[in-house]
DNA sequence: CTATGTAGAGGAACCGGTTCTGTTAAGTAG
DNA sequence: CTACTTAACAGAACCGGTTCCTCTACATAG
């Protein structure tokens, strides 16, 4: 491998000289084309360990994902990614399979590896995140969930959960099944729950039960090919579009068709809930934005600004097809 | 930031007796301990960039994707992550957004990086492509395309269209429109369509009509209502499931019954194809199985072994409620 | 003409590790 | 008791850069 002492070398001059070349300036003309020519005939690159070594600067980001194969988590990493490349910086990312263990891992390899800041897609939050998290000296990002001490970026769940609620009852339902995620997933599991069931319960007469799945589609497909038989309610609120979608295939299995039979309404606003048919009724994230706002952040907070603890992306009610007026049979 | 020569001073021995105990061995006891208790207290953690500086080793594995939410891209990625992991690997993943300037500049920051190994998902390939891979002295896997003089892992593309073809003629078709992609990409937009093309051709009165798109779903949902309308075959071949699901939206707005109207199916497996309704007859091809191929073909050149240029995925036809016989009406 | 400032360049120190060389003390063989 | 090994460790060199310090030559001001 060439390095900077080759350079040095062939063109006469002290390697200081070439790395000034390199970086400030302060050299003649001369010399600069001297150098340029047997830069270019190399084919030299300078050694970015090196550099970092020196530097104490990486210009590397890490992102810690908690699956690839999800729809919204990779919207929001193509936002990420769009804004890390603008500012130059590599992006390291890290995928936990979901599993806690592995989070932790993660948080301190990432640490060690010296990048400067890493934007963590959280998904429930244990004492653990949290103090492993901070024993890092490493400015760290959440994503979708918050927690004391800790900058992050999260969703209105709440509202969202809010405008289904106003948006079913204007339609006249009132017997819900709430098809929601375990609790330790505070925004999505407890947070968009509590927007739905605030917003709903203040009219008389209103019935919410509730069933609980994971992430899965599958899983969900198979809850509801359980749970759809001996269903009452006319509209049924899936925490996530995935979930959404599940029921929906459950559903025309099992010979129902919505929006006669029940309503049906996702959160998210993925690409598939507008591929399947009926199309489903949703709320949409903004994802992408929330991508290009975690790492603007994360940026301030590198070069220490001071930056509020928590910011929140805003959502909106995206009227499909799953979704109709309550009729009395 | 605590190094090696603040655990040293603490525990009053030299820096290469740290450096001894943190590698190899033949340390004492004694200072065995001392050093244990010193590292334990003060959480150090050695600097891999002066660790890689020394051992010429970074222990980095590039992964170019062509974007970020494919579901094909994202299978192949859990496939690479599990093994990369597995190997003590880390991942180093850039995105180039279907650019080729892009994948350029990608393939020598790549390189710059020194990272060991390079993974690229290939889409088509160009001189330029193949010149500055060589350029970089890094080891290089394809995957999804060939290449001379650089190894690469594909898919077996030409049996998976000969399979739709075998498959299409048995119920009876003998009219088809295929939906294919641009033949830049060499796999996709060529030797399936050949396969499909040379399976069917033998048998005497087939039509195979083609329309062009792209791979993104709207395009072709775009472009399916237009065409079908018009359309006399009784089968459509779509080049990939995100074609074959737009397409399936696009029937579906226009009144026509799938398998009744027309057959239809793609290429890939998706899990998209199972959760739209009719579901999606396709060819599985093994996503994952290939991202552990690749890792493990790859760490093998990293190691200078002798490895053959091209490895082959087989692949698998699933047949789904959207493809039916053909009936005479 | 002398004093002062400045551009350009070389040399050395440094970043935080690993590894090679050399030294010492203790153990073992004869 | 002497000669030879060897375990344990210190010290220095090195990896490939950056940066500080110093020196020289030349230009400019007074």
């Amino acid at each position: 491998m060439v390095t900077i002492n080759d350079i040095a070398k062939k063109a006469g001059v002290a390697k200081s000289t070439v790395s000034r070349y390199l970086n400030n300036g302060s050299v003649s003309l001369d010399t600069r084309r001297k150098i340029e020519k047997i830069i270019e005939e190399t084919g030299y690159s300078p050694n970015n360990f090196a550099r970092s070594l020196k530097a104490q600067k990486t210009n590397m980001i890490g992102v810690m994902i908690p699956r690839l194969n999800s729809a919204s988590t990779n919207e929001v990493l193509e936002g990420i990614d769009e804004m890390t490349r603008k500012l130059g910086y590599q992006l390291i990312i890290t995928n936990s399979d979901q599993n806690n263990e592995r989070e932790y891992e993660n948080i301190q390899t990432l640490a060690k590896q010296k990048v400067e800041g890493v934007i963590m897609f959280a998904r429930e939050l244990t004492p653990t995140h949290i103090e492993t998290v901070s024993k890092t000296q490493t400015p760290f990002l959440f994503i979708g969930q918050k927690a004391e001490g800790i900058h992050s970026i999260i969703h209105q769940d709440y509202q969202a959960g809010s405008k289904i609620g106003a948006y079913a009852l204007e339609l006249g339902h009132r017997h819900f099944l709430y098809v929601g995620v375990p609790e330790t997933d505070r925004a999505v599991g407890v947070d968009r729950r509590q927007g739905f069931i605030d917003a709903v319960r203040p009219v008389n007469g209103t019935i919410v039960e509730m069933i609980e799945t994971d992430f899965s589609r599958t899983s969900a497909y198979q809850k509801a090919l359980k749970f759809l038989p001996e269903m009452e309610a006319t509209y049924v609120v899936c925490a996530t579009d995935n979930i959404a979608v599940a029921v929906l295939k459950a559903a025309k299995e099992l010979g129902y068709s919505i929006p006669e039979d029940f309503s049906l309404s996702g959160f998210g606003g993925y690409e598939a809930t507008a591929y399947v048919s009926p199309t489903i009724t949703t709320v949409s994230y903004p994802f992408r934005e929330m991508g290009i706002e975690a790492v603007n952040k994360l940026v301030r907070l590198i070069g220490k600004e001071e930056v509020p603890y928590i910011s929140e992306m805003s959502n909106e009610l995206v009227i499909n097809q799953s979704t109709d007026f309550f009729e009395k049979k």
